[in-house]
DNA sequence: AAGAGTTTGTGAACGCGGGAACAAACCGAG
DNA sequence: CTCGGTTTGTTCCCGCGTTCACAAACTCTT
């Protein structure tokens, strides 16, 4: 389920609170979730929690991280260092908990051996070696959209089977090959629509109160 | 719809392969949908084709960015100018076509005055008044995940309405106002996920023949 | 002009996920 | 031990979105 990781990121702030227990409708707040659709996806995974009690958060946080796969090491490649790749390689959620950054790779061969989050940039054709050397599921594309298809493909030769494309362009894989597509434009353009929308509604009215409209 | 932006973004990649005129079958197919589906979604719009021809892929575009609000200027203040916010800052897709970054703001006194994309870093303080002055609607997050409520919250007062959010952290806002998240720790973790899952289906099958598992 | 071949737009069935309501189970007090 | 209060796990129902299938409409050929 896609709203796993959104239970888990509410239970590590549960936990941060020194909040070791709560009630599903507790945990539905946090995540902003109905309480039942949760406990209908936590009894997916099995029976976590106790009738009369709730659930213990350091536990079910474990469970969930073992579901989704979080207890074991996910290497993982990003190749196109522009700004976005740069951003992603210091992103502290790729660092963290399960994921580990094992390569940056980039075409232009003048930004080679250049530092970044602690990892040299090194060249595109190095994949399939550093693929199969550390065992990468996971490839992380941040390149041009024109040159996301062809790496992809190296990808999938080199024997990846997960993608995470943010380069704006629909990519085709084989049967067996995930791709989530992450497209920053598209989000503002939902954003848009839905403002455009409401635009006329509110005419001049000031949300607080507290300043006008110019 | 959310898939609007999928049908343009198709739209534009046949016009620059010269094609004036398509059918459903072809814009589906390149969109990666059901054709039933993105007729459905268009006749929504109007009636746009026309029968035993296609579609115009100019005409069907305009009428695509008119409906998403593409036609009318969007300015856009961004928040936080770590690697995130450097890298939207320089984000085609963010100054391309409809939208245009206005302000870059961040609450770190030392980078003021410096120039990224072409604009210079401001206080976070100046927020209400850039707003005011440019009208501006939506305002895009790439703080810590510490600073994102209070950053959400001033936005709002100031008269922002939609809000694209890249901290990884649930934002809380009044009616009315929009957030979209994109949180790229989930998209791994969702990666992570079906990948555990079929990790065993393929015990040792090597896709493309030409490589072993080491 | 008429008919054959296409392709859109839409009506109807299907399936799936969400939400409310309820039974089972647990805790604590007396 | 029993009973009331509480919370999970589950069942049922509803509505939405997707998909199939077909009628309407357009083009081209004869």
């Amino acid at each position: 389920m896609a709203r796993l990781p959104v239970y888990l990121r509410a239970l590590n702030s549960l936990l941060e609170s020194e909040i070791r227990s709560c009630s599903s409708e507790e945990l539905a707040t946090a995540a902003g979730v109905n309480s039942a659709k949760l406990r209908k996806d936590l009894s997916h995974l099995g029976s976590y929690g106790t009738r009369g009690v709730g659930y213990d958060v350091e536990y079910l946080r474990y469970q969930i991280s073992r579901e989704i796969g979080l207890t074991q090491d996910w290497p993982v490649v990003i190749v196109g260092i522009g700004n976005l790749g740069h951003a992603l390689a210091n992103y502290s959620g790729f660092t963290s908990r399960g994921f580990r950054t094992v390569a940056l790779l980039d075409a232009d061969a003048t930004r080679h051996g250049e530092l970044v989050a602690g990892l040299k940039i090194r060249g595109f054709h190095e994949l399939s070696a550093i693929v199969h050397e550390h065992g990468v599921a996971i490839g992380v594309i941040a390149t041009p959209a024109a040159a996301a298809q062809s790496v992809c493909d190296e990808m999938v030769a080199a024997g990846i089977r997960s993608v995470l494309n943010f380069a704006p362009m629909v990519l085709s894989v084989p049967e067996g090959v995930d791709v989530r597509m992450v497209d920053l434009s598209s989000e503002l353009q939902i954003l848009a629509y839905h403002e455009q929308r409401k635009a006329p509604l509110h005419p001049e009215a000031a949300p607080t109160g507290t300043a006008g409209v110019a």
